[in-house]
DNA sequence: CTTAACTGTAACAAAAACTATTACAATTAA
DNA sequence: TTAATTGTAATAGTTTTTGTTACAGTTAAG
């Protein structure tokens, strides 16, 4: 994760957590974290896919939570935008004729999968709430 | 981390660990991992600054590590070759005008920082010995 | 004292990932 | 009917990552 990804999905979404009655339309929150509205409707759209957000087309339309924020965990978030492994990637084309290069996937891989696990329990602790409720 | 510098690092070292009276070359390393010797020198040139590694120039010149594999933990090589936070990047220019935009960075550093320790701490109970036995 | 095999490092190039921007069809409220 | 908005695609610009080439300096060995 060497992008902002997570950090604009927190983002978003604590602005909803903060208005759960309202329709929050891109701009407005495009501007709060000052980037293009457009950047921010993918995002939505990704949270949408995972059932935390729901959108309204149209005049007056927007995005809102879609359950509790007290529903939401950070793990969720996550899971939903992360695009590596927090130990990074494999080697690409390790040789198999040295008894290293031969298994070091292998190895790497049970090492990576333990580490993301890790990552995923603690902020499968934390929810959306107890983040949100910070700015308020 | 969106990239392979761990499991370079890793593999590196592993191979020191196994022939550990031996100066390892570049050129051989590199036939390991399948990349190219000036790659590995860089990467070696990091693990030396860490102290983990020792290098010696000229004919049958070559790498060795500079301590026993026991008192060198995987937390050290990610340390030294790290360069993002496992949650990412935090928001580049958050509006102060917003009271999410205002303090979002704040909360998320608290964050970040506790999730990276997490995983050094869990690293630091690996050693290199650990790993590197698996090899042989 | 010359040669060959290395390191260490810099400079540059290529590829991949990330972020930003523009545009527009489809939808909806008023 | 109009104006505001989503959802999405296409494209461009920037940054990060990976690969390559080159070479001065060092060292072992004949």
């Amino acid at each position: 994760m060497n992008n902002t990804r997570f950090a604009t999905a927190v983002h978003i979404l604590t602005i909803l957590a903060d208005s759960p009655e309202e329709w929050v339309n891109s701009d407005w929150i495009a501007g709060s974290i000052n980037i293009n509205p457009a950047m921010v409707r993918k995002e939505l759209s990704v949270l949408q896919e995972r059932g935390m957000v729901v959108g309204r087309k149209g005049k007056e339309g927007g995005s809102r939570l879609n359950k509790s924020s007290k529903e939401i965990s950070l793990a969720d978030v996550y899971c939903a935008v992360k695009n590596s492994e927090v130990l990074g990637k494999k080697n690409l084309n390790p040789s198999p004729k040295c008894p290293v290069g031969k298994d070091i996937n292998k190895e790497l891989a049970i090492l990576f999968s333990a580490t993301d696990q890790l990552v995923m329990d603690s902020l499968s602790g934390k929810t959306l709430e107890d983040f949100a409720r910070k700015f308020r």
